[in-house]
Parts: C-alpha cells; sequence; structure tokens
DNA sequence: CCAATTTAGTTGCAATTGTGACGATCTATT
DNA sequence: AATAGATCGTCACAATTGCAACTAAATTGG
C-alpha cells in the first residue's frame, strides 16, 4: 500500500532559477573578459569604464559608476588604470571644483573603437549560437528581469 | 544632400546581451543571497556547498567544485566554515584516504530544509513577478545557453 | 554670513578570492 | 616493486574587492 511520502523536495540546484541565471551570465562574461583582457591586458571594471566613457563621452565618475553598476573605489582605481596607460584624461570642472570629467584620448578612442568590434563580433557569434528562438527567449527574459529590480 | 556616415556604431551598454545577462544576475544573486546572509549568516560559497551536500548527499570537496562551479579553495573554505558551524562531518574514505566524504549533521540538514523553503519562495515570486510569458522566456533563453558552455 | 549637511573622489584597512606550491596518497608503467 | 605522474585537499601568499574614514568643495538653513 502507497502512501504519503512528507519529505520536503529537496532542491534541484541545476533547475533553480537564480543559479542557473547565475551560472550562465558567469560563463558568458568569462569568454568576453578572456577577449579584452588577453588582446589589451584590460580588467572588468577598466573594460566597464571604457565602455561608458565611449558610449556617453565626457562623462564624471560617479555617473560612470551610477550606469555601469560600479562601486565608486571601482570606478576610481579604473580611473586611474586607463590614465595611467594615456586612455583617458581628468578635467576639472571649473563651475563645481570636486567633480572631474573624464574624456578618452585619441588612443583611448581607439582603443573603445577595436573593443566595439571585438564586442559586437562576441554578441553576434553568441546570439547566433543560440538560434533566433534561444535569442529571442534570452532577450524577453531579460527584459522581463530588467522591470522588476529597474 | 545626405551622405553615409562612417563612424562605427558605439556599443550601447544597456543592450549588450553579456553586459545584460551579468547585471541582471548579480541583482537576483544579491537579493536571494541577503536571505541567507540574513537568517543565517551564510556565504555564497557556503550556501552552495551546504545545497549541493543537501541535494546528492555524501560527496567529497572536489565533486562540491565540479557540480557548483566554484574553485577548490573556495569549497575547502566554505567546507571548513560548515564543519565549525557543525552542519557536517568529514570522513576519511577507507579506500581512498586522500578523500574526505562529507554528510549533513542534523543540524545542518535542518539549516538546509529551511533553506530549501526560502529558496522555493524566493524563486517563485521571482517567476510571478516575471509572469507567465517572461518566465517562461527566462527559462526558454538559460535552457539555450546552458546548451552552449555546458 | 556661518555652521551643518551633502557630494565627489581618494585612501587605508580588512575581508574575500585566486594562484602556486606542497604533503599525502593513489595509479600506471616498466 | 619502484619510479613517474596524477589527484585530493590545504596553506601561504598576492591580487581584488568592499567598507569606512578622510579631504575638498558645494549646498542648505538659520
Amino acid at each position: 500500500m502507497k502512501r504519503k511520502i512528507d519529505i520536503d523536495p529537496p532542491l534541484i540546484l541545476e533547475a533553480f532559477t537564480p543559479y542557473r541565471l547565475n551560472k550562465a551570465a558567469e560563463a558568458v562574461s568569462h569568454r568576453f573578459a578572456s577577449l579584452y583582457r588577453d588582446q589589451y591586458g584590460l580588467t572588468r571594471p577598466e573594460w566597464r569604464t571604457l565602455a561608458t566613457l565611449g558610449q556617453f563621452g565626457t562623462m564624471t565618475a560617479t555617473a560612470i559608476g551610477t550606469h555601469s553598476s560600479m562601486h565608486k573605489t571601482k570606478v576610481s582605481r579604473a580611473v586611474l588604470a586607463l590614465e595611467q596607460r594615456r586612455w583617458l584624461l581628468r578635467k576639472r570642472d571649473e563651475t563645481d571644483r570636486r567633480v572631474e570629467n573624464l574624456v578618452l584620448t585619441p588612443a583611448g578612442r581607439k582603443a573603445y573603437l577595436d573593443l566595439v568590434k571585438v564586442a559586437h563580433d562576441f554578441e553576434a557569434e553568441l546570439l547566433q549560437q543560440l538560434g533566433p528562438r534561444g535569442a529571442a527567449a534570452l532577450k524577453n527574459g531579460l527584459e522581463a528581469l530588467e522591470k522588476l529590480a529597474g
């Protein structure tokens, strides 16, 4: 005679959405990071800073942090590293002297444009590997997630 | 008269799939981590170790690392922490004395079951917030991603 | 106008993580 | 059985990160 089993169902980690999401994101990030690390010796905070500055032009460190979800000390160190490579310049804001307006140098912009190509190629290959259905699903899923936390 | 503009299109970070994926995963992970951190003082490696052991029963540190994508030193430290809480026991394998077979204690299993409930609740709320379409899309997208890197 | 509060960015310190080397043990080859 | 190579887990050390305190400058409110 069968009876009800009253153990809690254990958690299947491979089916747990936060875990799956995290693992997938880490795998993708890691593959992309190896490109800019191997080709340019950039760290992830440095890449994000470069990408944000390249996208928006002149910008402050705080704005970069807000926009790319990085702590201000991370941004501070990334800015220092990029400055030492001569990829960006700091300009004191004349009307608010606490602020530094950051701008890419020509060398910084050139590296940025190179990396934009690397990024676009990487994404294109990723989406192609996912196939049209997988790519569309992923984008829709991400969109739904983004609507939650902002 | 219009003419072709020949600048590269800049990268829009908010539309770049690896970035979106990473940001979404971090937001979700962080929200979930705050639950087990606040309620049990667990770190992420500790939670993952507990969850893997709870799911599979007796297991070695190396197997935990392989299964949950953690470096072996991370696992080693998480195991030490869980051992000190008396949530797991190490048993030397008799046939291979390099190996430690790890098992949850009753206290460890109780904590695990509590956290399984927290995890299930968290996931249910997440999926509910995403709505049926968003949740399905996310799952399909993750499935497509998992088929790539394994 | 001045004190209190807020903001931008940096720095020192502590915690977390990754790397490489290590001792111990097992396996494979001769 | 003896040597060489692989594997398990740990440790010491270096690099990365986060937090809190700090300087300098702007803003707010009496």
